[in-house]
DNA sequence: GTACGTCGGGACGCAACCGTACCGTCGTCG
DNA sequence: CGACGACGGTACGGTTGCGTCCCGACGTAC
């Protein structure tokens, strides 16, 4: 019976050493050090650091958001966006996102993991957004989700965990506002090349 | 005398490790077995693994590029991100540029070369691209041009440096089109706070 | 109240790197 | 053509982390 407390903690110290050292420096005396637990409660738990690690971070960044429906694309641009840049601008999450990110470049399991729990979930909200605004008619049908994707995720990501630029009060509303009108002007894509090139992404 | 072909085959090595491993992992031991070289060669040349990594990696960053004026905004964009979809799909650049921005979220010193080298050159060009469409009457002043940065460069850095997802054939040019379009709809500043505001980058 | 299993802690041998020092060799400047 | 210096290679002691094992101490379930 593995006492739940202790696998808190463990928990905890793999976040935070992640976040000062990053996946690649991780050790599992650090974690073992920074928890006040011995090497054998973390060796009970997992196998090995990549899969100690995987389990952690998916459980956090696996819960999907609720988008609720504003009633027009510009307001859920502007829930969506802020929720983003909360999650994003959280000490742990702006410091171990991006390293796992850089990491998955190299390791197939952390990429698949990540795909899974976090691009995903994206993806499907990416495609109930624009359904809901094609619906209104305020977008014409065909558009490439994975496109759209990008628009909406690409400038707060690069903002907040790439330049690491302060965000203005009104930036928000601002960029949902320019988000939307670059959505409008995304033309269709010809037949369904890039929906089929895009589905093996790798 | 220091011979320039060893120090350019520890340039390469390093380029090579760092995609390899990253910044994180990267060990002098391992950049002189991979270019054929003593530790003694690395040590004459540079005092530490993080000078080494600083001087290599902004002499590449470092160089300018030039930006032709094509006559439109749109225009301008496309070749803009055509440059960037290029040098973010060579697969050095496309491992190691991610693992030092998250590197740079830790170590001051690299946050701070990366500014220099990457992001300050990107935000002159972004300057450049604005005040011309704005003389050509296709965007009003008074954006911020963060802001402007953020959403021409932010959807293809998440799609290829962070999604990681194969770039169907006309993607740049309907990309660029829907930047523009988001460009356009950028509100003005109300005074000077965003401007004011990101003066100061972390 | 007893027996079992997890707990923290310490020790193990092994491997990788650190940064330095010292070789004998070889290229190059003067 | 001689001397200087950078070269690759090797070895050094020291540090860190690996993954495993064993210990005595709790604490909890029965």
């Amino acid at each position: 019976m593995l006492r739940g407390e202790i696998t808190d903690a463990i928990r905890r110290a793999v976040m935070k050493e992640l976040a000062a050292v990053g996946y690649g420096r991780l050790s599992i005396e650090a974690v073992a050090r920074r928890a006040g637990v011995g090497k054998t409660a973390i060796y009970r738990r997992w196998p090995s650091k990549l899969e100690m690690v995987l389990e952690i971070v998916s459980r956090v960044a696996g819960q999907s958001l609720p988008l609720p429906d504003t009633g027009t694309l510009r307001g859920d641009l502007e829930v969506l966006l802020r929720i983003l840049a909360r999650a994003l601008r959280h000490p742990l999450a702006s410091q171990i996102i991006p390293d796992l990110l850089a990491e998955a470049a190299r390791n197939p399991q952390i990429a698949l993991t990540l795909q899974e729990a976090l691009r995903a979930n994206q993806r499907d909200i990416g495609i109930l957004l624009l359904g809901r605004a094609v619906d209104r008619g305020e977008l014409p049908a065909g558009a490439d989700p994975d496109e759209a994707v990008d628009l909406i995720v690409g400038p707060l990501y690069w903002r907040l965990a790439v330049a690491r630029t302060p965000l203005p009060e009104a930036y928000v509303p601002r960029l949902a506002a320019a988000v939307a009108a670059g959505l409008g002007a995304i033309e269709p894509v010809p037949s369904g090349d890039a929906v089929a090139a895009s589905a093996h992404p790798s």
